[in-house]
DNA sequence: CTCTTGACGCACA
DNA sequence: GTGTGCGCCAAGA
């Protein structure tokens, strides 16, 4: 089905499960759109705000900018997701290497 | 319908 | 290794 953009990359934060995340880069890939990057960015502001965003990360493992609350609160989130944070000084970088979600669109 | 913005990504200086 | 700029596609106003 040819959904939204802004509908499948709103139903793949949905599906990612507790414990993992997912890079913008990556949804948007499996959206059908690696460059759409930040689109969803844009979705995940504007979209669904009941959405698990915290499980959604940059490429550098970080959260995205602006997130509500900061570093600590999206810390915390992840944290209690039993997700392992590197913590680099003034940033929390989530291990991509232990938590990166792949979905297998094909 | 048209323009601007966007919670990013990658290339180049 | 660090900093800045441009590019990508889609959605909001």
């Amino acid at each position: 089905m040819e959904a939204s953009f802004k509908k499948l990359v709103e139903a793949v934060v949905a599906e990612i499960a507790i414990g993992k995340v997912m890079t913008y880069g990556q949804i948007a890939a499996i959206c059908g759109n690696a460059k759409a990057a930040r689109i969803v960015g844009g979705i995940a502001h504007y979209g669904n705000p009941s959405l698990p965003w915290h499980r959604v990360v940059n490429k550098s493992g970080g959260l995205a900018s602006g997130f509500p609350g900061g570093r600590k609160a999206h810390f915390m989130l992840l944290k209690e997701e039993s997700i392992s944070m590197k913590v680099l000084g003034d940033s929390h970088l989530v291990d991509l290497d232990k938590h990166l979600l792949r979905a297998d669109s094909e």
